[in-house]
DNA sequence: TAACTTTTGAC
DNA sequence: TCAAAAGTT
């Protein structure tokens, strides 16, 4: 090699773009030769199915970024280097073989994530090597936004004003990594091979392909300029599933294809413009995300428990009828259309319109009596955004028991919530197409309607546990009001604690 | 980022 | 008589 100097490695992990990433700029900057390496981690692809759209995700991603790592330092044989195995074996090894001094990631606050950091950190160091981390994936993240007296905030209200004090052009800037790309080494001949496809990490393809749901900065990009035009309207469309309201940026924020830096300074630019009220509730979304980051980083035991303690008094259905429950939710089998619906959005597609995130949540909390984790789990399993910060947020908030969470009796209406936001059943529709016929006024509640109503709908109501025809539909799981009660009596227990 | 019940007040 | 406001969970 004609190059000389210290030569460092990039491990990229939820970053997976080649520009405004802040590992990559410091690599880039303080070594001569700059190698990346994405790792397939055998702990986390070992428990997964052998069909997962975010695996998919991942490799389309991977192709994409190697084309723009090759294009970034202009010579064909830079590029992405990937590999599979566990974290503290294959990132020391590669360092080794590669040269290298150091090693760059952003950091990842999620408690497993941090143990593996400090695995990696500590047999980095055996061999010498160092390992540097970055903030990258949030704006604020861990004790950068604190009271006046120091401490995390929990209510996001106030967290929101402080974040938006500190903030400025500073903070929104890119890492300028085009500055230095002629760092970019070439890879090793052993290593210049394309990134593995799904097949050669042993998965089989989703139907990813077949969503409107583009991969790589490309796609993130793509995903980009068609809501920018939408923003300024965001707050009047971002409740109404039917409806193109939200940017559908979320899977991309979450495998970092997108640089929250550009999001935020989108949204920050055009919120101080008057006629644009939506780019300000957006850059609010913006924000919880970076709430339930520092949420995750200052409380990491929210991954096994409430937020506050009072509700962890809380009893949940269990035993064979609340696993029938649960089944039924997940299936999209409770009788409700809209939270059907929505699950039926969720198991086809991995998304899920927020607004439906929270009806959901509060059905199977508030309505079926299970625990929130169930839940939570099950999201994490099926959302291609699965972020655990915002996931548990989310939950906890839905279920009461979260920092700034909802108080305990307020109750979402599964039908009040359809009317309001689903009024014309076009949502329901796309999802539940044997309830087609119905008139608008029923399709939120398909059991009001008489025998001759479901008749001139050509629909079959049928009990809980029946077998489903194509054009029936199930009766309700469970009475709402009656449930509403049992729900305020579950609570009390908090009441009587706090 | 609620829903439900009761009270109030205009007509 | 009814819609809006207020009180409750």
């Amino acid at each position: 090699m004609a190059h000389s100097g210290p030569v460092g490695l990039v491990w990229l992990r939820r970053d997976l773009r080649a520009c405004d990433h802040a590992a990559l700029f410091h690599a880039l900057r303080s070594c001569a030769q700059v190698h990346c390496i994405f790792l397939f981690d055998q702990a986390i692809l070992a428990p997964l199915p052998r069909a997962d759209r975010r695996v998919e995700f991942i490799c389309d991603s991977l192709a994409s970024l190697d084309t723009a790592l090759r294009a970034l330092a202009g010579h064909p044989q830079a590029g992405l280097i990937v590999r599979q195995g566990l974290a503290e074996e294959e990132i020391p090894r590669l360092a080794q073989q590669l040269g290298a001094t150091a090693v760059f990631a952003n950091h990842d606050d999620e408690p497993q994530s941090l143990a593996r950091d400090a695995r990696v950190r500590a047999a980095l160091q055996a061999g010498g090597v160092a390992l540097h981390t970055f903030k990258d994936h949030v704006i604020f993240e861990r004790d950068e936004v604190l009271t006046l007296s120091g401490a995390p905030f929990s209510v996001f209200t106030p967290y929101k004003n402080a974040w938006l004090r500190k903030l400025n052009a500073f903070y929104l800037s890119a890492y300028p990594v085009e500055r230095y790309a002629q760092h970019l080494a070439p890879r090793p001949e052993s290593e210049c091979r394309p990134p593995p496809g799904l097949a050669d990490i042993g998965f089989a393809p989703t139907n990813l392909r077949q969503l409107a749901l583009p991969t790589g900065s490309e796609g993130a990009a793509r995903l980009l300029a068609d809501f920018a035009p939408r923003l300024a309207q965001y707050d009047q469309a971002r409740d109404f599933p039917a409806v193109k309201g939200p940017s559908y940026l979320s899977v991309h924020l979450r495998f970092g294809t997108v640089s929250i830096r550009e999001l935020a300074r989108l949204a920050w630019a055009q919120a101080q413009q008057p006629d644009s009220p939506g780019a300000a509730t957006w850059l609010s979304e913006l924000i919880w995300r970076d709430f339930y980051h520092q949420i995750l980083a200052h409380h990491p035991h929210v991954v096994r428990q409430s937020f506050k303690p009072a509700y962890d008094a809380i009893v949940w259905e269990s035993g064979a009828e609340a696993e029938r429950l649960f089944a039924a939710w997940c299936q999209g089998r409770t009788g409700y259309p809209l939270v059907d619906a929505a699950m039926a959005q969720l198991n086809q597609t991995g998304y899920m319109h927020n607004r439906l995130r929270m009806v959901v949540a509060s059905f199977l909390v508030k309505d079926l009596g299970i625990d929130w984790r169930w839940g939570e789990q099950y999201f994490a399993e099926q959302l291609n955004d699965f972020d655990l910060a915002a996931n548990n947020g989310g939950w906890q908030w839905a279920a009461s028991t979260g920092c700034d969470a909802q108080p305990y009796f307020r109750i979402f209406n599964p039908i009040s919530q359809s009317e309001k936001f689903d009024a014309a059943g076009r949502f329901i529709r796309r999802y539940l197409p044997q309830l087609a016929a119905l008139p608008d006024k029923l399709i939120h509640a398909p059991w009001k309607a008489g025998p001759l109503e479901l008749a001139a709908a050509g629909l079959e109501l049928v009990g809980a546990g029946e077998a489903m025809g194509p054009a029936s539909y199930p009766r309700p799981l469970v009475d709402h009001a009656q449930a509403r009660e049992r729900t305020l009596a579950r609570y009390a227990v908090v009441k009587a604690k706090a």
